[in-house]
DNA sequence: CTGAAAGCGCTTACAG
DNA sequence: CTGAAAGCGCTTACAG
C-alpha cells in the first residue's frame, strides 16, 4: 500500500518527526539528514497523507470557487483566472455551480466547510438575506457580484450601471434615439445595474424610455433570439439594440440576420462582457469589456490574503471597470 | 470553535461511537437514539470534520479532472458536464488545467495523492510514455482524448477521424475538389486524428492532395485567422476549408470577411466539435458535432464506477462519435 | 539537532 | 442497541 511517515523513518534510522520537518522545510534539521530523509523518500515515492496532515493543522490547501452556472465563455473565463491564481499560489481548486438555487447554495456550502480554507461565492441573484444567513462563519469569503453588503466579507463587484451607461451613450451620441435592451435574468443583480445604466444613458440622452423597448432575456444566445422577435414588432421599430450581454447579443445578431435585417446598417447592437469569441464575430461586436479572467484572479487573491490573514484583516470593497470597446456591430468605429 | 463529535456526544449523553453511527446511518442506532442525536447536531451546527472522517476511512469523496487548458467554450462545457454528474454521485470536483506541459502534469498528479478518490485526465498530446509512468497506480483513472493505450485504465476518445471523414466527405459531395485544412495543435492527438480523416475523405473524393492545403494552427481563433491568410495566398484558391476545431472556424471565417470574402459562397468552411455558440453563428457553423459536456459526465461516470469498484473492475475503453451537422457555412444545407 | 508523546476528530471491529 | 478503545498518519510543543 501507500508508504507512510513510518516507513520513511525506519529505513532513514530517524523518528518520525525528524521526517515530518525535513520534509516540509520547518525545523531545523541537520542538512546532512534532512538530505537522506528526502533521497529515501523518493526512492520510495513517499507523499505524505492529506487529510492526517490537514488534521493536524487545520488546513486544507484548498479553495472552492462556487458559480451560479457553468454554461458558456464567461464562466468558464472566470474559472481559468482563478484556476491560475490558485495555482500560483499552491492552493487546489474546487468549482461548484449553484444553479442560483438557494437550496443548491446552502448545500454547497454546507458541504464545503472543512474541506475549504476559503470560499469565492458568485451569486448574483438578488437574495441577499439567504445568502448572507448561510455563509459560514469564521471561513474566509470573497462575494463576487452578490449584493451582499456589510462588511463582514471581502467583495468584488463589477461597476455594471457605468458600464451599460457607456455603451448607450456611445449609441446615442452616434444619433440613436430608439434603443431598445434586452435585459439579463430576472432579479439578478447584474442584470438590474446594467438596466439602471441603460435608461439614464437614454433619458439623458433624450432617447425613448419606455416599457416596451425593455424586453425579457436571460443572458442566454437563445433568449436573446426570441427578445429580437418582439423587438421587430415593436412600431417604429428600434434603431439599436443594448444586449445585457455578449451572449444575448449574439443571438440578437442571429435572428436579425435570419430575418434578413442587416448589422449595423439597419440595426446597430451592442453586447457587455467581451467574452474572447465577441472579437471574432463578423461584425465584431461592441460591448463593455470586462476582465474576466481577471475578476477570477482577484477572487483568488483577495480569498488568499484572507487565508493568510486568518480573516482578521479589514475587508476591501472592490469594484471592476467596464470599458467600452468600439467595433463593428454598432456602426460606429471611428 | 468548530463544534466536534465530542460535543454532540456530550449533549446527547451518548458516546461519540453511537453519535458517529447515528449521523452516518451505518450500524443500528434505537430510532430515539438517533433522531435526538440528529436534533442536537442540528441545533450546534455540527458538521464532522471531513479530514478526520478522511483519515479513518481513506475516502475523500472527492474527484479530479485534470485539463490541458480552461480556455474556450470546448472546455467550459467538459467541465459542466462533469460538475453535473459529479454533484449528482456527491463527489465534490476539483479542476486543474496542466498546459500541456509535461512538469505541470506531474506536479498535479503527484499533489493529487490522497487528496481525491479519482482522476479523470484529458491529455490530447502525444506523450504516452511520459503520461504513463506519472499515473499514480492504485488510484482509479479515466483518460480522455490519451493517446496511452492499455488496459490499466478506463478510456473515452472521440471518433476524431471517422468525424472528420464525414465532414470532409460532405464537401466532397457538393463538388469541393480542393480543400484545405489548419490543422490543430501539433502532436495533438485529436489534430492527427482529424488530419487523417481528412487526408482519406478527400483522397477518396480525388480531392487535391498537397502539404500546402494542410496549413499549421493551433486549435484558437487566432491560429485560424493567421491560417486564412496563407490559404488565401494559394493558387489555386481552395473552395472550401475545414477547420480542425470550431474556434478556429470563428477565426477563419473571421479573417475571411475582413477580405471581403463571402462565406459560404466564396469559401466554405466547416469545423469540429459543435461548441454551443456554433449554431448562432451567421453563417452558422457545418461542423462535426461532439456531445462535449456528455464527454465530461461520461468520464465522470465511469471513473465513479471505478472508485465504487475498488479499481478491480474490468476496463473499458469507450468510443465517442461525432455527428456531421449541416449548417450554413458550408453553403449545402439540404 | 533529535525524539517521545500528545493530540487533531473521526470510524469501526470487538465486546457486552 | 451501545460503549471503550484502537487506529488512521500526520504535526508540534516540550524536553533534552
Amino acid at each position: 500500500m501507500k508508504p507512510t511517515i513510518k516507513e520513511v523513518a525506519k529505513k532513514a534510522a530517524v523518528s518520525i518527526a525528524t521526517v515530518s520537518r525535513a520534509l516540509s522545510n520547518s525545523g531545523l534539521v541537520a542538512e546532512a539528514t534532512r538530505d537522506r530523509i528526502r533521497q529515501i523518500a523518493e526512492e520510495i515515492h513517499y507523499t505524505p497523507n492529506v487529510s492526517a496532515r490537514s488534521l493536524s493543522t487545520n488546513r486544507t490547501d484548498t479553495i472552492v470557487l462556487v458559480l451560479p452556472d457553468l454554461f458558456g465563455e464567461f464562466f468558464s473565463e472566470v474559472i481559468r483566472g482563478a484556476d491560475q491564481r490558485a495555482q500560483q499560489h499552491n492552493y487546489h481548486l474546487l468549482v461548484s455551480s449553484s444553479h442560483n438555487n438557494k437550496g443548491d447554495i446552502e448545500s454547497a456550502l454546507h458541504s464545503m466547510r472543512g474541506r475549504v480554507d476559503g470560499i469565492v461565492i458568485m451569486s448574483p441573484n438578488i437574495d441577499a438575506h439567504t445568502l448572507e444567513s448561510s455563509l459560514p462563519k469564521s471561513l474566509p469569503v470573497v462575494l463576487l457580484n452578490c449584493s451582499v453588503d456589510g462588511e463582514r466579507c471581502d467583495s468584488i463587484n463589477i461597476d455594471d450601471s457605468q458600464g451599460a451607461y457607456q455603451v448607450v451613450r456611445h449609441l446615442i451620441s452616434h444619433g440613436h434615439r430608439r434603443i431598445a435592451i434586452i435585459k439579463g435574468t430576472p432579479n439578478n443583480l447584474d442584470a438590474e445595474e446594467r438596466l439602471l445604466g441603460y435608461r439614464k444613458a437614454v433619458s439623458e440622452g433624450g432617447g425613448d424610455i419606455s416599457e416596451e423597448l425593455e424586453v425579457d432575456g436571460n443572458f442566454t444566445e437563445l433568449s436573446g433570439q426570441e427578445a429580437v422577435t418582439k423587438i421587430l414588432g415593436l412600431n417604429p421599430r428600434p434603431t439599436a439594440i443594448f444586449a445585457s450581454n455578449d451572449s444575448m447579443a449574439i443571438g440578437a445578431i442571429s435572428a436579425l440576420r435570419k430575418n434578413g435585417i442587416q448589422v449595423p446598417t439597419e440595426m446597430a447592437i451592442a453586447g457587455f462582457d467581451d467574452i474572447p469569441v465577441a472579437e471574432y464575430l463578423r461584425p465584431s461586436l461592441t460591448t463593455a469589456r470586462i476582465a474576466i479572467s481577471e475578476l477570477g484572479a482577484m477572487a483568488v487573491e483577495t480569498l488568499v490574503n484572507a487565508v493568510k490573514e486568518r480573516n482578521a484583516h479589514t475587508k476591501k470593497q472592490l469594484v471592476l471597470q467596464a470599458n467600452l470597446v468600439v467595433r463593428e456591430s454598432c456602426g460606429c468605429s471611428d
